[in-house]
RNA sequence: CGGGGAGUGGCGCAGUCUGGUAGCGCACGUGCUUUGGGAGCACGUGGUCGCCGGUUCGAAUCCGGCCUCCCCGACCA
């Protein structure tokens, strides 16, 4: 293509809205628009990219047998109220009505719709297994948008299903996609760990995460720097150091600490305590009852891991008032020691811990010499807290380090939980009615597009990743009006074109600079140059876009030296 | 949803406190000169100052309401 006649929209200047760098370099290199809050427009360039991210993630996909499917986005709610999910989930869907008033939503995944269909049409056993995919617009109403095409309201999905006659068989596809998508991400240039995770409000047994190490990420996630060990944070569990506590304590002893609201303030109050020697009470109400959350003064909740423990997600944290009358104390000067009719949860971290302080459970008051097995009653244990840099790896005691990134991709075992509630099954070779055995996998496009920037770029724009640049070559006259150098470059957009690369010729009449600015900031892999200097020796200019200085290759082998390169 | 910031030509911004009818850089158009890393000169095009209402002789500027966008947090199948 001509660039005189392609529509790029390039920026000078950095546009003020845009702060993660891929969304800044999205803008300027011209490849997305916004239309609103999460809502980006797809210009040329950009979809060129996102064309090749889908033409990937078919190739893969298709390697592994999935066939692929188009649903529609528009849902009515019947089947969303068949599985439940349609009360379940809240605000983050998307919902309206048609003319007669009947209820639809705009899909935020596809769980009921494929399993609609294998309900309807799967009969035996003899057909599984099968794995269905599609690429869909996704809708969500996220609370905030941001980052560009990152946390978007409306994004491209690639989103597969599998269907089986048992656990055996979902481990299978399940494989399958985990390789699938290591390969999937590996050839579209990103460097993306699978991680544990947790399955959230979908349901389902495990589940994995793909994710790209980057600031620009909203995920944290904890690796072992000895053992393979990695986890989301909402899932990541660590060990602790011995803590040296004294082998007997006295009886609890309650003291006053006037005014000392925080484990912060006790840390210095005089006969306090550190934080690590502290118990932090937390009181939420769940699903309406108070309950008592218990973790070392110096961790923190993650309250994905209470959901998870508890069972559900409605829970928040008690107000003031609603703790003074669970336990007769303000916030600050709460405790566990001599309840006994309310739940406890507390974190593995306090197990066995003695000579602890902890809110007396009245006002300006603390208890010392707490003994967490003698002095509290009827407590349940689980692991409450966020891991933390440093924290010691359960396998293999090397410390974890927690790190950011990008969700690009997440696969589930989903088990039974759609087939059971929506009737979905099979014929089993007994004759017997057996529910199908479901995963679902999802990859965001897009966050491909955006982790691929992330992780590729440098001062002057965009390195892609040759797999998914937008373009594979461009050859930039240095002088347009030059009717030498128009013709060479010309002739080397012909025969680049014919060996089978996607090249944009940059024709445009413009000053060498700013096309060689441009040529980098939309980081076109090979830039081609058929300067005067090099023409006179009947050679052109190579350049790798990110790999250092140009090289003079002679005319006739610039297609074979390319191809060597993308060997 | 809580906290913070911002809406002024396509982009980046000044002007708002102290009211007088809109300006700068880039981009864009025309001409000339220029042509190896975002050229120079000259002339020019383009803005209901987010929206609605109010105060005032007069509002980008003051007052009230609303909308939108960004950032932090909460949230996130």
């Amino acid at each position: 293509m001509k660039w005189s006649r392609t529509f790029i929209p390039t920026l000078r200047d950095d546009p003020a809205d845009a702060d993660a760098v891929s969304h800044r370099l999205m803008l300027r290199a011209g490849l997305v628009r916004q239309l609103g809050a999460g809502l980006y427009s797809m210009l040329p360039l950009g979809y060129r990219v996102l064309r090749r991210v889908e033409a990937i993630v078919r190739e893969e996909m298709e390697r592994i047998g999935a066939q692929e499917f188009h649903h529609p986005a528009l849902h009515p709610a019947e089947p969303w109220r068949e599985s439940g999910r349609w009360d379940e989930i809240g605000e983050e869907m998307f919902r309206l009505h048609d003319r007669k008033r009947a209820d639809l939503c705009l899909g935020m995944t596809h769980e009921e719709i494929f399993t609609r269909v294998a309900r309807a049409e799967l009969r035996s056993y003899r057909q599984l297994p099968q794995i269905w995919y599609q690429i869909q617009t996704k809708f969500r109403d996220e609370a905030r948008p941001k980052s560009g095409v990152l946390r978007g309201r409306e994004f491209t999905m690639k989103d597969s299903y599998s269907f089986d006659l048992d656990d055996a068989g979902l481990d299978r596809a399940f494989e399958l996609h985990a390789g699938a998508y290591a390969r999937i991400f590996e050839r579209c240039g990103i460097e993306s760990l699978p991680v544990e995770a947790s399955s959230g409000a979908m349901g389902g047994s495990e589940s994995v995460e793909f994710m790209a190490l980057s600031d620009a990420g909203e995920d944290w996630i904890a690796r072992c720097s000895g053992c393979g060990y990695r986890a989301n944070l909402e899932k990541a569990r660590s060990a602790l150091e011995a803590a040296a506590d004294p082998d007997e304590v006295p009886e609890p002893e309650r003291f006053a600490t006037p005014g000392v609201r925080t484990i912060e303030a006790l840390t210095t109050f005089e006969g306090g305590a550190q934080a690590e020697r502290q118990i932090k009470t937390l009181v939420y109400l769940v699903e309406d009852e108070p309950t008592l959350l218990l973790l070392r003064g110096d961790h923190a909740l993650n309250e994905v891991k209470l959901a998870e423990a508890l069972g559900t997600a409605r829970f928040r944290p008690a107000q003031p008032e609603e703790c003074r009358s669970a336990l007769g104390a303000g916030p600050g000067s709460l405790g566990a020691v001599g309840v006994s009719h309310l739940p406890i949860w507390a974190d593995d971290a306090l197990a066995g811990r003695r000579g602890l302080t902890t809110g007396a459970n009245r006002d300006d008051f603390h208890l010392r010499h707490v003994d967490v097995e003698r002095d509290l009653e009827g407590v349940r244990w689980t692991s409450l807290r966020n891991v933390e840099p440093g924290d010691a790896c359960l396998d293999c005691g090397k410390p974890l380090e927690v790190r950011k990134s990008i969700e690009v991709g997440h696969i589930f075992k989903l088990g039974r939980r759609y087939s059971e509630t929506m009737g979905a099954s099979v014929l089993n070779e007994h004759g017997a009615e057996t529910p199908l055995v479901m995963g679902s996998y999802g990859i965001g496009l897009e966050r491909i597009m955006a982790a691929a920037i992330e992780g590729h770029h440098d001062a002057y724009g965009i390195v892609w990743p040759r797999a998914i640049a937008p373009f594979d070559v461009v050859v930039s006259t240095v002088k347009a009006s030059d009717a030498e150098q128009s013709r060479v470059a010309g002739e080397l957009y012909q025969s680049l074109r014919g060996a089978g690369f996607e090249v944009l010729l940059d024709d445009r009449d413009e000053r060498p600079g700013v096309k060689f600015k441009d040529a980098d900031l939309i980081g076109v892999p090979f830039r081609v140059i058929p300067g005067p200097r090099a023409l006179a020796k009947g050679c052109v200019e190579l350049a790798e876009r990110g790999a250092g200085p140009a090289d003079e290759v002679p005319l006739g082998e610039l297609v074979s030296r390319i191809q060597a390169r993308c060997a």
